[in-house]
DNA sequence: CGACGTGTTGATCTCTCTCAATTAGAGTGG
DNA sequence: CCACTCTAATTGAGAGAGATCAACACGTCG
């Protein structure tokens, strides 16, 4: 199969992507080295790589974790089409998590000066990055609140929803016929800091109440409300705190 | 008392940061607005705000927080002088977290636009930022490792521990006299999921077993190898993992 | 067909939470 | 100088959410 040009690149038609003008799809058609069309569970980084190679997510979800020395493992955050991969590791040498993929996936894979070339011969696309790698952290705080201070039911409601949401704004309907689900109860409490055994009793709980529903390995929430209540999460249109001006 | 000046700036000497050529120090000059002081307790981001400021932290230590409806509050990493605070607010229009002063510190204020004109006219500070923006997603991750899968006595031994080596890099004597600590247990609970009682009971276990002290608001590492054995913390400099080569 | 990965469920155990009470230190005001 | 108040630290006792252990069901694959 051939290789896809930046040019023709499926992800940028979507609303979720920023236009480019033509210079800037050329800069990172340069930069772009090869493809890698991988299955799933592969490595595509390990922990403690040097040299790590930067890449791109053209298709297919992939996870970035850490281990302990006892095997145990925790996601990060979870990779869906667009999202960079290995920005970490061009800047640390040394990589301090790990990332395998969920699916089959094609990745784009950039030279390894290519996050630096990016900001030299285009601040605004430098710029970009810096944004994706906010918006990139601003998702591990928020699994890090889910873990840190939200019950097991909490925590399931407000994982499913946010991948829901992530996964939706990347397809045409918007989620209407559901999305990919591709994880397992085990990439679920890893993900979360809970045991697979009380991750099912859990998953299994809110399914026979009616709030989601998984068939054919497609995620449909079937009651947003009750989800978003269990999860404590909040609608980002009403502000919850009484709005606030800068300090400065 | 007179503002510091960018070029006299005292945290420029620590070894722990790059160096800048004049050009650069100048742009940052020409994009800090004023500087801030604070007291400790105070609110520098509020979580749901729209239109915060970007600073830098000069003097003094702060944190990263998120809380749930019922006020519990989950802490998502602690800031240390020259730590950023603000990034993400920049990018994503309204704040997802909060930002509040853990002592007196003072604050170098920035411009509105300074982040992109720091890409614009200086790509390799623009890189810089990135960088400091992937560090920073690190430690959370690191916070997230140990919430989702340590031990309570494992989470204050790798919170002692990676806060000590933070601290001690940004003093002279490389943390001989120890290093400032100014969390209440509070804090501590907050930041690893734990009650403020297990928090407590954990910590004096630890003490009573001679492998830290804090003395005067002074964190005191007594034991290092005995708290990474507990917190499963790795040398960096042993690889752990049998070497790796990238796969692209 | 057996081996394996994934999902499911029940029983038991334990780490951590919650509730409650006490102590110590820093202000504050009289 | 001494009550009075407030916050932070401390400790004990009981309760509970979630971990662990154990079995079984089901589909896939070599």
């Amino acid at each position: 199969m051939p290789e896809v040009r930046c040019c023709q690149c499926p992800l940028r038609q979507l609303p979720l992507f920023m236009p480019n003008n033509a210079d800037e799809i050329a800069l990172v058609q340069s930069l772009k080295r090869c493809e890698l069309r991988v299955g799933p569970g592969e490595t595509l980084i390990q922990e403690g790589q040097t040299e790590a190679s930067l890449f791109t997510l053209l298709t297919g979800w992939a996870y970035r974790f850490k281990t302990l020395s006892d095997g145990c493992c925790q996601i990060l955050n979870f990779l869906l089409p667009g999202d960079f991969i290995g920005v970490q590791q061009k800047m640390i040498a040394v990589a301090e998590h790990g990332v395998m993929s969920l699916t089959d996936a094609v990745l784009c894979v950039f030279r390894r000066d290519a996050l630096w070339e990016l900001h030299r011969q285009s601040p605004s696309m430098g710029f970009n990055v810096t944004w994706l790698s906010a918006r990139e952290e601003s998702l591990v705080d928020e699994g890090l609140l889910s873990v840190g201070r939200r019950s097991a039911e909490g925590r399931i409601s407000a994982l499913l929803i946010l991948l829901f949401k992530r996964a939706a704004a990347r397809q045409a309907d918007g989620g209407a016929a559901g999305v990919p689900f591709p994880l397992t109860q085990q990439h679920i409490a890893d993900a979360l800091g809970l045991s697979l055994v009380h991750t099912n009793k859990t998953l299994r709980k809110l399914e026979r109440r009616g709030m989601y529903r998984i068939e054919q390995a497609r995620l449909h929430i079937i009651d947003t409300g009750k989800l978003m209540n269990l999860a404590d999460l909040y609608d980002p249109l009403s502000n919850r705190t009484s709005a606030s001006r800068p300090l400065v």
